[in-house]
DNA sequence: GTCTATATAATGATAGAC
DNA sequence: GTCTATCATTATATAGAC
């Protein structure tokens, strides 16, 4: 990785934690100039674009890391189960890694929906589809699988919300580990 | 109930579906002007507060819906798995009456996180609590019924925000359907 | 209770110097 | 690449007539 694309990697993450703490809406420039230490017009000359350009860029790098970290280990020579707790143990480490709760979420909330409403739901149900098939691999029929694939997915996204409701930071990595659980063995 | 306490409740319902769309940064006043018919000054007749007392308003208001109409019907003669079933069943019809996704959700991401999060925070707690309660009086030992109760929670919020993902308006009655059938019987 | 008109502050965005 | 200064627009909020 090259020095100039460390500084870019470094100011999408300070970015993200602005969108991800207040929102769209929320993530003013003067917010997201505080956070980055960079005046609003320095802002405008890396995201021309603005604010929607930054949104669009940080939505694409956390789809990419989602997947490389998460749903990339879903594929693999091992045993499904074993993949499938790797997937588990992946996407806390996205969730370490990036802050909760996930830019996706609340991107899919604010009226960024509009823009990349469809975006994402092209993404969830892919990603849905890569699970199930994982549970049809460990041994469930087509509509188990199914049914087991949004379980994890409502576990997943819930366990940030209730994170976020109850103020328990824990909350997370004890979801995870019941989730855990629930899998075939 | 009163002529007067009508309107205001239906004033009420209106300014909640532009929060609950918009989170608390983007219901702007031109929005709730628009969506309720009323001029801005007219709303700050209601609401003297501004848009800090609506959004007050709107979490107490969510906050009685979701007790009397789900957490409420966890109480009562019936067996433990009945009562969790009519729970599930009325927090349905809360979604229903108040259109998803959860104020209480929105509201726990956006800035007024800030001013309410505790109230939130403890609120759930509590309501964790009388789950919890629930399956123990199921059979479940003390700590088994703690996580079936947070396994409650991290479904019914996943499910809205894995709906406001995918754009699946179904995806909620089915996961509500699953949590069915992991009760005790 | 509702309106029009307006005040004041903050927002997203640009120009141009360095 | 970053800055200061500034723009036009929109935001929240208020005054006062009806």
């Amino acid at each position: 990785m090259t020095e100039a694309s460390r500084h870019r990697d470094q100011l999408v993450r300070q970015l993200g934690r602005v969108f991800r703490e207040r929102g769209y809406e929320g993530a003013t420039l003067t917010a997201l100039s505080r956070a980055t230490g960079l005046g609003k017009a320095s802002l405008y000359h890396h995201f021309p674009g603005g604010k929607a350009e930054m949104a669009e860029v940080l939505l694409r790098t956390a789809i990419a890391d989602v997947q490389r970290l998460a749903f990339a280990r879903l594929d693999g020579p091992e045993p499904p189960a074993a993949r499938l707790e790797r997937f588990v143990a992946g996407y806390q480490a996205y969730l370490e890694e990036s802050g909760a709760p996930c830019l996706l979420g609340v991107l899919a909330l604010g009226s960024a929906r509009a823009v990349h409403g469809e975006t994402l739901a092209a993404q969830f149900r892919d990603w849905r589809a890569a699970l199930a098939r994982v549970f049809e691999e460990a041994g469930a029929k087509p509509k188990r699988a199914a049914r087991s694939a949004a379980d994890v997915l409502d576990v997943l996204y819930g366990a940030q919300m209730v994170t976020a409701l109850t103020g328990e930071p824990d909350h997370l990595q004890r979801a995870f580990k019941r989730l855990l659980r629930r899998f075939p063995r």
